[in-house]
DNA sequence: ACCATAGAAATGTCAGACATTTAAATGGCG
DNA sequence: CGCCATTTAAATGTCTGACATTTCTATGGT
């Protein structure tokens, strides 16, 4: 796919080396690599290449690293949140890179998490609930911040979210939802609007106790709708 | 979030503390580093750290390295294609890691999937049909190999996503499907399975065609069912 | 005015040393 | 014989200094 016609770094070349015996398991998580002055001499570099080319692995958690005499580089067991991290970090990034709308976000966060409510409408459980309903209570606090709202606004989604009850849709979406909150963060939630959300919250939640799918598509496609309106004035706002 | 009992070494506190300059915007896109020297003089460390710290950066494409006299670390755009490919990475790791069931990730990615059909049925362009159709051919070739067969599997797929022209909703999206390729590649197609297979293709091609988005999910519901039930006949047949 | 060349600045790499951490081997003592 | 303190060894973490390589810039000659 990339062509390489200066040849990547040596630390770069080991790291992709190791990484591929990761991906197609010649090495398994949880096994020990070679210390690093075996790797040194294996790749034939110094160890400092190495260590450049380890911290690499690292900073993507593929491997984690212990001190001491039965300490090295180990493959590491990528939990959910470590994913979870990194889907966030590289998220949030390419959002406040690219000059995406903040449509485009809106859109694209509505449409993922419409996809998990038919789903949490099925395996909710009280403990779910109990999150939804406790953060409407914080939403519900006048003196609230503009940030605290949000933030408490992204607790009650991802308890949406973690409501489907399948990991791999929770990793996927909370990094989403999360990565949108710095673009959230631009509005100024006016007593009015926060009425108008929290209630919508209160139809979702209403309507996940009542295991009532279509119900809770609908007030989260009012949600989006009106999440978009608020974009639209913050824009006219400003011009 | 995390304690550090243990502080952390040295170079991942250094790249935590470039990394939060670029998150919150006190470095931008395009602006350079300081040399690794200088670096190396304001946090007190060697060069060989400030490196190290560096090369974490770069794993995650923050930063990109250039040599010569006008060269430096500048913080990267992070282009789709970048985000894309760490994304793929990342879930591909976790689902092979993390045991998960073959019900589970077919869950997750249908989910994802079904919630951008009706945006693909609003805005698909014959470049996105033709997309489709093609694959289509591809996938009704009887000498097929099977990783073939999935390869072009996950291509269709993309295109489908693609065509709901939202470029967030795509990063995503595509990020789970390929992350599931090596889970499908256990799947051995029997000729009727793809037939079949096919011809869910088709009615999801045709339903973009007439812009029939209640179509499209219905046709995305059976290929879910269908898909699930080839994993499991894949586990019976194991025991 | 143009081109070749030398210089400077930066990253890339190496070698060796020392510091620190940690577990295991060792030895003494009850 | 068994338990605890101590030593030892192996590994990562860090530093210093040097050299190699790349690339732009400025200088100089033709």
């Amino acid at each position: 796919m990339k062509n390489t016609p200066h040849p990547a770094d040596l630390s770069a070349q080991i790291a992709q080396s190791i990484r591929d015996a990761i991906v197609d398991g010649r090495l398994l998580v949880g096994d020990r690599l070679p210390s690093e002055a075996e790797l040194a001499e294996q790749f034939s570099v110094s160890r400092p290449t190495v260590r450049e080319a380890l911290k690499r692995l690292a900073a993507q958690s593929l491997i984690r690293t212990q001190r001491g005499a039965t300490g090295g580089a180990f493959v590491n067991h990528l939990s959910y949140a470590e994913a979870h991290n990194q889907q966030i970090t590289t998220a949030t990034l390419l959002l406040s890179m690219n000059a995406i709308s903040f449509d485009v976000a809106c859109e694209a966060r509505y449409a993922l998490e419409r996809a998990c409510a038919p789903l949490a409408a099925r395996r909710r459980t009280a403990a779910h609930l109990k999150i939804l309903h406790t953060e409407i209570a914080t939403q519900s606090q006048p003196d609230l911040s503009d940030e605290a709202f949000c933030a408490s606004d992204v607790t009650f989604h991802r308890g949406l979210v973690d409501a489907a009850g399948n990991p791999v849709l929770s990793y996927q979406l909370a990094g989403a939802v999360e990565a949108m909150q710095p673009l959230m963060n631009m509005i100024t939630f006016t007593a009015r609007s926060r009425v108008t959300i929290i209630a919508l919250h209160c139809r979702i939640a209403d309507a996940l106790e009542g295991f009532d799918a279509s119900s809770a598509d609908s007030a989260l496609y009012r949600l989006e709708e009106y999440t978009r309106d608020l974009g639209r004035d913050l824009l006219s706002a400003r011009a």
